[in-house]
DNA sequence: ACCTGAACACCGTTCAAGT
DNA sequence: ACCTGAACACCGTTCAAGT
């Protein structure tokens, strides 16, 4: 493998490095072979260049990878940049963490990645003061406004954490004397297999549709937060709704 | 640095290794020098032997890493057979969760060990069907029994999903011409923070006590699924369904 | 200023060999 | 059966050198 240095004095050097480019580069890589295959070895071959190289417009590999998360909290932004209006604080932020979520789904490896950064990159603090801000103009304290972004957690970047990555469900292979003993030890856990693969087939994916789980969930939280809020601003009359 | 090998033939083999021996070091040094510090190389040297003498107790890396989760799924088991018996399904549930709580509290490393396992273990299958087993005995149907364990998630094993590590507020240092540029840029979260640090100062942790957040959470959960868990037993009196 | 080659200090893992 | 030494195929990163 020799590199031809002939060519055309003017042409030969390919469009130069430059952050954007190693960010970009390093996006397609691991939304094509994973974030494991974002290596600065692999990355700088992918650019045409030896590995050292990046260091000029990358600060390391820990910078590389904030790179990527303000990618993707650029992307969103955009994404809720395009949500039409709405005057009720609930909708508008269901509507943001949906479209967050589109993003994610796009970007399966980003949920684990912004799992791993230690320091906040600034573009996340700028998502959530969105949020902050639709809450605060939608009547909330700012201590509940507090409790309810701890609440939320991830969800408002449009994902919960996932216990188990979805290769699980890649080696599912279980037989049948497996499935027995399982359904011997863990009976309820059969039972709900049994229960919702009656119940499903609908137009679910599978019999679990995070989507729906997804959304089940947040509707729940946002219910029990606007409870709260109510609350909040009428003082502690009796339970009512 | 050579090694003697005379003094009594029957003492100088120290312990032999076994399974148990190799995940209790493991254990131990994630304990103390966090999960990263857990190397093959330096585990076999804290056990006094070479790094290759490991994989006759352990097929390999992960091997080991799902190993270190049984451990800690056995301790949060124990916690919870300690736990007084209640006929609510709300308590006794959210008396597990914290149990769990204090589990992962004195194992930080574990929820992102956890997070990172692509086969679910079967000592957390055996947990999972526990609460599972709480929510069936308390009146769940099946259904919104699965919808709350998506809606719980890593709830049940006691640890919510810390969007950034702890790390981040080590590196706060901050200097004041970079907190008046963020309250410029961030009015909502500036606001909030200005807000809470008043609040506070009673008896918690720091402006931002985890484990009140963590109750509050659970709390908003439990509360939403008991009321879901009513409309479900009785009919669907007036609303559509 | 931008890129490179060689090297360093680590990884997990395999394999043939020792006892 | 249990342990080892040497080696392999990777990492991220440093440094002095090239253009």
């Amino acid at each position: 493998m020799k590199r031809q240095r002939r060519t055309s004095p003017t042409v030969s050097r390919r469009t130069p490095l430059s952050h954007d480019r190693v960010i970009d580069h390093a996006m397609t890589i691991a939304d094509s072979d994973g974030l494991e295959a974002v290596t600065m070895r692999r990355l700088a071959a992918a650019l045409g260049v030896e590995a050292m190289s990046l260091y000029h417009h990358v600060r390391g590999k820990e910078m590389l990878l904030d790179g990527l998360v303000d990618r993707v909290a650029s992307e969103i932004a955009k994404g809720i940049s395009k949500l039409p209006r709405s005057t009720s604080w609930r909708t508008t932020l269901r509507r943001r963490v949906l479209a967050a979520r589109t993003v994610m789904l796009r970007h399966r490896w980003a949920p684990g990645l912004i799992e791993t950064r230690t320091s906040i990159p600034p573009s996340l603090f700028l998502h959530y003061e969105g949020v902050l801000g639709v809450m605060i103009e939608g009547g909330f304290s700012y201590h509940l406004a507090h409790r309810a972004m701890h609440a939320l957690g991830s969800m408002t970047l449009g994902f919960v954490q996932e216990l188990f990555s979805p290769a699980s469900a890649g080696s599912a292979t279980v037989t049948e004397t497996q499935m027995a003993q399982i359904a011997r030890s863990l009976p309820y856990t059969a039972a709900m297999v049994a229960a919702e693969m009656h119940a499903g087939g609908d137009s679910t994916l599978g019999w679990c549709d995070s989507q729906a789980e997804f959304e089940f969930t947040l509707d729940l939280l946002l219910d029990g937060l606007e409870r709260k809020r109510k609350e909040e601003r009428r003082p502690p009359a009796p339970r009512r709704r």
